[in-house]
RNA sequence: GGAAAUGUAGCUUAAUUUGGUUAAAGCGUCGACCUGUCACGUCGAAGACCGCGGGUUCAAGUCCCGUUUUUUCCGCCA
């Protein structure tokens, strides 16, 4: 038997007990006449002491000359500190070895094994099951086990089945880029892996299975971000005989339990806004509502008084910056500069002072009076004290822009807090959107979301116009869900196809399977997915999902520690009829 | 595809602005000492062709060009 007790539960209830400890060196301190170690599991840390009056010499010899993470088991007897350590729930106790055998060495380890590690991310990741081993880590991993099997039981207990789709389906150009693989036994073709089990939760819908769910491995070949990997897990849930207003209900339960469960956070409100509102008002489909600092759009007050950055553009648009009006000119032209930097792209920033003492100061003093910028303030509903920032130019762009500046006030504001949590359905969203560069329409969800169905007449005369049953659940400014009412009617999915520029022998080719089935009884069904690193992260207060996952790829989506991908050899890649035009390293 | 930041002992960083002797510190490692440590302490030692390649110069960690690593962002992510 490796052990009686783990390193976390020993206390002065197990006085003078004989027990078996295994686990990892965390630390020797070696004071000559004594030593102590610090014994580690995933439970916690034992103290072990190694006397020289009171251990046998073979034993303290072997005690000497333990390394960190070398991983032992003991024998010995449970005994009171002298002194007492109250920052480790094994604070009161030790134990006093009497037999020692070392399970395995380690070389010494190349950053420290501690919660504030001296190493970088690059080492950290490369050698990831040492990090594990550090209790920042440890506690991601375990807080997502949490959230994960509270998410099962919520999902259980209403009624979902979990059922497991496949990961080698069909390549669609539709979406994301498709991991591919490619078939041995089908020379010249290629297996695709899912970007999402989309189609096949349809079928399960119309397979009768009434309610879904699957917390599943989805994947997508696009480049990668802080919060964003090639590989990720959904949850993902389909639902039958529902209406839009069901799903919403149905998960606002599961993100409220989830909440409750795991954050102890009892009853908020999860707010809806249109989709046309909240780029209106946020400037985003992802506003994060945490904080304030609306838009305010000025056409009317600011257009046609001679100032040529507002005139003739289709928008000027304003925020009101809490306490802003204390801002420095340095600050402000920090602001500036901000904005102005290519990855935003504004030409420049409007600002407006409104002073403590009611007194107006602005960048555009020459072109507006007083009377003018009081009425901006009304209009903004900004107080004393603030700061108005105002960008023009043409709609989408500069709402873009706004939007950005809005999180990054709200960043030097500290208005996001990572303890308060506001979800917000986002709704309404538009069917289709146009793509300048392939001169079509593409789904702005899927193309299989159903249109409103009051808006169905549309598709044929301004498909632009037409707005879906399709939802997102926003939480503090991320996308961590979202979902559709699907089309059931073969004949619509078939209008759809055509509007997103399928041929009929394309459609059949890639989604005959679904046509088909549609034609056998398929019954009104609906869903949604979350993306579950990025849930996990968000409750846990966190920005990046790489710690909320074991092994997680880097930027370039590599394993640094497998070091994958990697190139095939000669025989494997003949074996699959595959010829590379690199040359092999 | 684009932008920015970044790479110096095992690790984390300094010296780069203004080119100039032997590249500095903390942690870690190793050795010695230490009668209750727990961020143990004291003393000592080893440890770096400054990411890679080229250039300018009497002289390059420092300046220039190229390349590459990692991170963050834009594009992309139905």
């Amino acid at each position: 038997m490796y052990r009686t007790h783990n390193c976390g539960e020993l206390s002065l209830r197990n006085l003078n007990n004989s027990v078996t400890l295994s686990g990892w060196v965390q630390k020797s301190r070696d004071k000559g006449f004594i030593i102590w170690v610090d014994l580690r599991d995933r439970y916690g840390i034992t103290q072990l002491v190694f006397d020289e009056k009171r251990t046998e010499k073979e034993v303290y010899k072997i005690a000497q000359n333990l390394g960190r993470e070398f991983v032992v088991q003991i024998k010995g007897t449970v005994i009171e500190r002298e002194s007492k350590n109250s920052n480790i729930d094994t604070g009161d106790i030790e134990v006093l070895v009497e037999k020692l055998t070392i399970l395995n060495k380690a070389k010494t380890p190349p950053f420290t094994i501690e919660n504030q590690t001296d190493g970088g991310e690059e080492l950290r990741m490369q050698y990831r099951y040492l990090d594990i081993r550090r209790n920042p880590v440890k506690e991601k991993l375990l807080f997502r086990s949490q959230v994960s099997m509270a998410i099962r039981n919520y999902l259980t207990d209403e009624g979902f089945i979990d059922v497991e789709t496949p990961y080698l389906i069909k390549s669609t150009p539709e979406g994301a880029r498709d991991f591919v693989v490619p078939s041995r036994m089908n020379e010249g073709q290629f297996y695709a892996l899912p970007q999402s089990p989309q189609t096949f939760k349809q079928l399960l819908m119309i397979g009768g299975m009434d309610k879904y769910f699957q917390i599943v491995k989805c994947f997508r070949d696009e480049d990668l971000r802080a919060d964003r990997q090639p590989e990720f897990t959904q949850i993902d849930c389909e639902m039958t005989f529902v209406e839009q207003e069901d799903i919403l209900t149905q998960f606002e339960g599961l993100i409220q339990s989830l909440l409750e469960k795991i954050k102890g956070i009892k009853k908020i409100p999860f707010p809806r806004i249109s989709y046309d509102d909240a780029i209106k008002k946020y400037g985003s489909d992802k506003p994060d509502i945490r904080f304030n600092m609306t838009f305010c759009e000025l056409n009317d007050l600011a257009q046609g008084k001679g100032f040529g950055v507002f005139d003739d553009q289709e928008l000027v648009v304003a925020i009101s910056v809490p306490g802003g009006a204390s801002y420095s000119r340095r600050e402000i032209d920090g602001l500036i500069d901000w904005v102005k930097r290519p990855q935003i792209g504004a030409k420049g920033l409007i600002w407006v002072k409104y002073n403590e003492d009611g007194t107006f100061k602005s960048s555009v003093d020459k072109f507006f009076n007083a009377a003018d910028l009081s009425a901006w303030a009304t209009f903004c509903n900004s107080k004393e004290g603030d700061l108005i920032l105002v960008l023009s130019g043409e709609a989408k762009t500069t709402r873009t822009q706004l939007s950005a500046l809005r999180m990054e006030l709200a960043d030097r504001l500290k208005l996001r807090d990572p303890n308060v949590f506001a979800p917000l359905w986002v709704t309404d969203f538009p069917l289709l959107e146009w793509d300048e560069q392939s001169k079509r329409y593409h789904a702005m969800h899927h193309p299989f979301t159903a249109p409103k169905p009051e808006h169905l007449e549309l598709l044929k005369t301004n498909p632009a116009a037409v707005k879906a049953n399709a939802y997102d659940l926003v939480l503090n400014g991320n996308e961590i869900g979202g979902g559709s009412i699907r089309i059931h009617d073969q004949g619509l999915q078939s209008e759809m196809f055509d509007l997103l520029g399928f041929s009929k022998e394309d459609a059949k080719k890639q989604f005959g399977f679904l046509m088909d089935a549609f034609q056998y009884g398929a019954p009104p069904h609906g869903g949604i997915a979350f993306g579950l690193d990025r849930l996990v992260a968000i409750l846990g207060g966190e920005e990046t999902i790489r710690d909320f996952i074991a092994f997680p790829k880097n930027n370039s989506g590599r394993d640094v520690m497998i070091n994958a991908p990697s190139s095939l050899d000669k025989n494997q890649l003949e074996e699959l009829a595959l010829k590379s035009n690199l040359p092999q390293t």
